[in-house]
DNA sequence: CTGTATCCGTGTTGATACTG
DNA sequence: CAGTATCAACACGGATACAG
């Protein structure tokens, strides 16, 4: 069918599945094989390695990551960076134009988590905690402006509150009004499922720094979405 | 693996590919299906018939759409409907949740639009183009609130203009102020190609009914966003 | 005519093992 | 650690046949 010579390495750029001028078409041809958008979710927060990112995507294979860190990388939506010496290593990360596809993350979770079947129990990964705080930030809440530090074992994270806006980047706690020290799960049960603070603390599943009314106030500025019907 | 003995019809509920709490994954597992998204888009603005789908998703196989459609189904996004005697013939049409999906629409078609690669001149669906419109309403515009009717073909639309707002349904557009009857390219090359109207009409592509210069401010209260880099 | 089911060739996916 | 190679299983798309 095709008049050209087939290439060792098959450009990820020619292989167009829907024939269409429709922008969520076009979306899908970039973004639309599996995992593909799962492994942007990761990179949101800022580079990761090849392995961060394969732990992070549990079934993943190595061959499919690399294919589709492949191809995400020709269409320009990541990029590959060799770290400065002495770390010498590399890691993924989105360019600002994979940056904007966060809006595309919000309005999938707004819409698939008011379906009965989301089962909060499952395993999450730092970087969808996080975001998810972002996406289910209340428009209407009344909050002050503060800062919250979350440690998720290694991974750490500073958030900004302000208005409608929750600023996250990845780095050390130092100075921040509270800080989490919990696993994704037990946070999704403080934020999402109103668990009482007190109770996961002395389940040892949290461990609060800060003054606990503000962490209070912190925690009622997100909220899921209803379930339907 | 599974302890469970293998029933004759799959359950598509069953089929969970990532596991993973977060919004993204779940929207992933409900519509992340090559085509799912698609034939959302197409039921969007009103049900259809399972040959209307097909025509409009070229390349789907028919046993592929029968697939979708029943785990959509299964999954509470669309439903199956008889419509009354005489047409007696059964459509999909979304629910009200399924509805809900078209942010996700919007906010893929707003980054994907932006790559270089986007070649407008690809086949667009009516439903695409129509909904095109409303992802790509300029915030900023300051037309005066206006109806404007589409004719692409058999496929008929009314649109209602009022500020940020575009409602768009079904319909012989009868008392519009502006009417179009054109192909989706054209309309496509005239509102954000900013082909000027009168070429399109010279060519015969268009026909416009109404005041030609209400005609233009419609048209100038849309835009596609830049492209990057 | 509308929609569904079955068969089959092909390409994609993913688990395992392996290499620089 | 960061991938590559191999191979089996599955999903896809096309054709065809079937049912209302």
């Amino acid at each position: 069918m095709k008049s050209q010579i087939e290439t060792t390495k098959p450009d990820p750029l020619e292989n167009r599945w829907y024939n269409d001028a429709c922008g969520t078409a076009l979306a899908l041809e970039f973004a639309g094989e599996r995992w593909s958008l799962l492994i942007m979710r990761e990179l949101m927060l800022g580079p990761r390695r090849f392995s961060d990112l394969r732990a992070s995507l549990p079934g993943i294979s190595a061959n499919i990551l690399t294919m589709r860190l492949e191809r995400l990388r020709v269409l320009d939506i990541l990029r590959r960076r060799q770290l400065d010496p002495p770390a010498n290593v590399q890691v993924y990360e989105l360019t600002p134009w994979g940056h904007e596809a966060e809006p595309i993350f919000q309005a999938m979770s707004r819409w698939a988590l008011r379906s009965p079947l989301h089962d909060p129990t499952l395993p999450l990964t730092p970087v969808s905690a996080m975001l998810s705080l972002r996406a289910m930030l209340r428009p209407d809440h009344s909050a002050p402006p503060m800062t919250a530090g979350f440690r998720f074992g290694r991974d750490m994270f500073i958030s900004e509150l302000s208005g409608s806006n929750l600023h996250i980047r990845r780095g050390k706690p130092d100075v921040v009004d509270i800080e989490f020290d919990t696993d994704t799960t037990s946070l999704v049960r403080l934020v999402y499922g109103k668990q009482p603070l007190e109770a996961l603390e002395r389940q040892g599943l949290l461990t609060l720094k800060g003054d606990r009314a503000v962490a209070k106030v912190f925690v009622d500025c997100f909220e899921l979405p209803a379930h339907v019907s």
